[in-house]
DNA sequence: CGTGGCCTTGATAAAGTTCAAGAGCCGTGG
DNA sequence: CCACGGCTCTTGAACTTTATCAAGGCCACG
């Protein structure tokens, strides 16, 4: 496919000239993963970075005794691993393609030259930054102020809110990899997501889809204005 | 004092010519705050950002019960509320002056305008960003992924090397403000220091003095792979 | 010399993790 | 077509870590 094509697609490259599309697409270098499949491990030498273009990445942290933080899941459209490109020079996480994913990867140097002759894109690199210091901000507040029930009530309101603001959702991702997600472990979600069923906050099929009966409910967990029972 | 001066010792703006500085100089606003003060609160409006000129300011967040995370304590020539500047619109947490703080103020709109015409400051913003970004990765990790002395052990090894790499530490802060820097209260801090005290890790004067007696046995606590007893 | 801030210590409770076992599901292969 | 193994998820019981609540010590400052 269209190389020039596919980079319009991408939000970190929205308003840029059609120049600077074609620059960008001369130093871009395709790459396929398979599932599982590791990109880059924390610590390695990061020299440019990559915007997903098909597929599923999960950007983890591990501890000595092997339990996993995921710190973010990107899909389609979204760049990783920027932060050696601008500070320091390895990445700071570790990032495995949770599924089949096709991505593009842009070197730092020939990036580099491309933002300082171009100030939307550093604009648009400034934004995306931000954003995510916005979030890191939030899953810090997540994991030292809320406890697990809370956690996972935002999560459910996250997920209704992508998926048309239905109170029915489908869980896009395993209950082990939701678990990692919200700074546990698979038991205590599964114990929790059925306190949550047996207490009329939502009702499950045991699987991955799930309704939210009582959204004020949710909301109020979530904000830790609200307990369990 | 001149503008002009205080402008150069930021690191922010290293490597900008004198024109940058004097445009710099020319839209920064001076802001003083008594201890305690509040700077702004999480969700307010943030139309420009700080940089810390004396004094020192912590960025926290408040749960619904009361406790309080910090997110960051800035120092001299440090910026902070970048965020809004350039995604969304509201502040992500509060901020607060620790003690008697002086603080230029740098309006959005000018600012960005500044940055646009100038790829030296858009890529050293670039780097702040990405070093704050970063720090919040540590920062997730040890919340998730490490107990309380782990952290405490990371922190006094962080310590010791912004202090000359000694053993002998000066504690910058109450050790009621290092419990929430740590994600934790002041009682569970108390007794993991005298626990690393009876083992022999460290030796502490009861106030803010602690002198390292067993730096491997530290890094070994802050990386998990060896507990207090 | 007394009062308030800051820190420590103790007893108790709550939340989450660990370990172990088992249920349900699905694809493979005999 | 059914049995098997592997995978994910759930459930239970014991344990660990941390928080909560309450009390008291120490010190500086008025």
């Amino acid at each position: 496919m269209d190389i020039a094509k596919q980079l319009e697609t991408i939000p970190l490259f929205q308003g840029l000239s059609l120049a600077n599309h074609k620059q960008l697409a001369s130093i871009v270098a395709r790459k396929s993963y398979k599932k599982n499949q590791v990109i880059f491990a924390e610590a390695d030498d990061g020299n440019g970075f990559y915007v997903v273009i098909s597929g599923r990445v999960k950007v983890f942290k591990i501890s000595h005794e092997g339990k996993e933080q995921i710190l973010h899941i990107f899909s389609s459209g979204e760049p990783f691993g920027e932060v050696p490109v601008f500070a320091g020079e390895h990445f700071p996480a570790h990032a495995q393609a949770m599924e089949e994913t096709k991505l593009f990867f842009f070197p730092r140097t020939a990036f580099i030259s491309l933002i300082k002759s171009n100030p939307s894109l550093a604009m648009n690199m400034l934004a995306m930054l931000s954003r995510r210091l916005r979030r890191f901000t939030n899953l810090v507040e997540d994991l030292s102020l809320k406890e697990v029930p809370g956690r996972l009530s935002a999560y459910l309101l996250y997920l209704s809110e992508i998926q048309n603001h239905s109170p029915h959702l489908t869980l896009d991702i395993s209950k082990a990899q939701l678990a990692s997600l919200l700074g546990t472990i698979p038991e205590t979600l599964s114990r929790i997501l059925s306190r949550m069923s047996t207490e009329d906050f939502i009702e499950s099929d045991g699987h991955r889809t799930i309704r939210i009966l009582d959204r004020d409910g949710l909301e109020e967990l979530a904000s830790g204005e609200r307990r369990l029972a």
